[in-house]
DNA sequence: ATGAAAGCGCTAACAG
DNA sequence: CTGTTAGCGCTTTCAT
């Protein structure tokens, strides 16, 4: 059995309540009995139990983070970022994978509730009215995602899917289609908005195909239904998505970017890699995390709302449509052969 | 604040205990007794608080799962398996990434010993001393390392080393070179040495190289190096490395296999999409995710081992050497254009 | 079948 | 500066 504080105490001839002072004031207790105290919870190998303190303290020093699916490689620079950041805050980070079900997610913030100082729902997919509900058990931090009263960091879905189409459309394409996320995605109904309204003004058609799993499988299973749009441009929910489609298409015989061009979100760092390497709306995934994490913790609870910028990566996936202007050089960004590494 | 097992006491006109008793005791207690227990704490939104319970009952229903490394792909079906077991076993998963730190990687175990049932070792970068050590607190499973005295679940590394070996040396390499990994890595040792003999019972020569860094940058950091050992064939440590050095190697004008054949080990996603798709190494994940969760929970404490076989996937990232016999179709095994999907 | 009382390991008033 | 006391929310004897 692990040493306790009175363990520590009889060892030290002191009482209990000297040891948990010596430990967590300092500043309280005589440099000698301090000193005889930690001598001996060192020899006993003492740790203090922190559910035991938190019962009393109320405080964990512990943070939840939510995500929808840990497989997607959008998380991980977001989630090292916040653990980074924690570590520093001194808090311990839990991570818990949801598998993109609302019904497991909310289980897990019930069980997490409890155990933590708070919680940093990423992408979630339940609904608003769930998720203030729960707001009320526990202090959190909404990533991708806005919740009215609630604190967020969100990047901005909707400027990015205007970039996106822009880039398109400045490519020539008037045939766009853009293949939805998943149904309790914010992120997803953003771009949708963003996306239609952008695109009905360069005087473009949009088709709006979904929802779908957010993943390769989800992307390549819908390549016959983005076919029959007739689009010769595809702007996909996240790069996962793309990438899937890319594959089908190619394998249904399409040449990217000649007959089709290809469009995602989220820069990640396979899309670099592969051929055509694949044009998409970045964001910086890192500060997000740590943000979310100083949000949580700041000293009145969670509050206010960071807003994060996109930037458009032009690569190989995208090219001239059918409308493309004579003079290219004007209408076409620069093209850069990699994006940010980290 | 959230309701007690006092305030449902109170409303439903029983003692606090009979609350517990309703709630985790059912038979104990009287059906209409029960009935209004359980009316009244669902009209309160009772949640039993779990840290409470813990501290008496010294049981948590948390597993924690530590990774050396969240971002690398190798790990995701591997944590999803263990997830999907402990939530059918009542548990649930807290995942920590140490960064490939040995000593954050102690002080993840510390924090989170006094928060979970038992603990899952993924890739552990510890000593096997602090590892058994660390095991007197807290029941644990270690995986992909052999600890002696404590149960785990490892692959087969040494076997599919000899797979690969025997895989580039049937194709006529004679040269060959091991891209090692990280020092504190148990899977490196075995790779490192069932290479090495294997290579030479083979009648060729393999030269390591390493510790390396697991991760993409680790490989096409080495890529000087590897040229400078002659080699005309190189096993990873893992896919990540493998597609680094790959990259880095075309970046120098190297054609890939033609005048190096790669291999790697683990079959992430990645692999199978990129040019020349990836030869490797691959073992059941899943399976191992599962099964440290069901060792880590069966009924008198963790104990045994579980040893998971491997299963070389042939691909474009290897092909004939120098000494290649005249006659292919019996030393090169069938090719298989993608491996296994989840 | 239910109530009373004790206590898990710790911290936080309150005395002294 | 240190000891005493009470109690966080819950389970678990022990009575009744």
């Amino acid at each position: 059995m692990a040493a306790t504080i009175r363990d520590v105490a009889q060892a030290s001839g002191v009482h209990p309540s000297t040891v948990s002072r010596a430990l967590s004031a300092p500043g309280m207790v005589n440099e000698v009995t301090r000193g005889r105290v930690l001598a001996a919870a060192e020899a006993l190998g003492y740790r203090p139990n922190r559910t035991a303190r938190a019962l009393i303290t109320g405080r964990t020093q512990n943070i939840g983070l939510i995500v929808a699916d840990i497989a997607n490689p959008f998380f991980p620079p977001l989630i090292k970022a916040a653990e980074h950041r924690a570590r520093v805050l001194n808090h311990h980070l839990f991570i818990a994978d949801t598998d993109e079900d609302p019904v497991v997610e909310e289980e897990v913030v019930q069980t997490l509730s409890q155990q933590v100082d708070g919680l940093l729902l990423c992408s979630p997919r339940m609904s608003n009215a769930r998720i203030t509900a729960l707001r009320n058990h526990v202090p959190m931090v909404v990533v991708n995602r806005a919740v009215p009263g609630l604190a967020s960091v969100l990047t901005d879905a909707a400027g990015g899917a205007r970039q996106g189409v822009d880039h398109l459309t400045g490519l020539g394409h008037r045939e766009l289609t853009y293949l939805a996320g998943p149904r309790g995605s914010w992120t997803n109904r953003e771009i949708t908005r963003a996306a239609t309204a952008r695109a009905q003004a360069a005087g473009a058609r949009l088709t709006v195909l979904g929802p779908n799993a957010p993943s390769e499988e989800g992307g390549s299973a819908a390549a016959e239904q983005v076919l029959a749009t007739g689009a010769t441009a595809v702007i996909a929910y996240n790069d996962l998505m793309a990438i899937g489609l890319m594959e089908a298409l190619t394998a249904l015989g399409k040449e990217i970017p000649d007959d089709l061009s290809i469009a995602g979100f989220d820069d990640i760092a396979v899309g670099r890699r592969i051929r055509p390497s694949l044009t998409t709306v970045a964001s910086p995934s890192d500060v997000a995390g740590q943000a979310a994490v100083d949000l949580l913790l700041q000293a009145d609870g969670p509050d206010g709302r960071l807003r994060l910028e996109t930037t458009l990566l032009c690569r190989e996936s995208t090219s001239d449509g059918p409308f493309a202007s004579a003079r290219r050089g004007q209408t076409q960004p620069a093209r850069r052969a990699a994006g940010r590494r980290r």
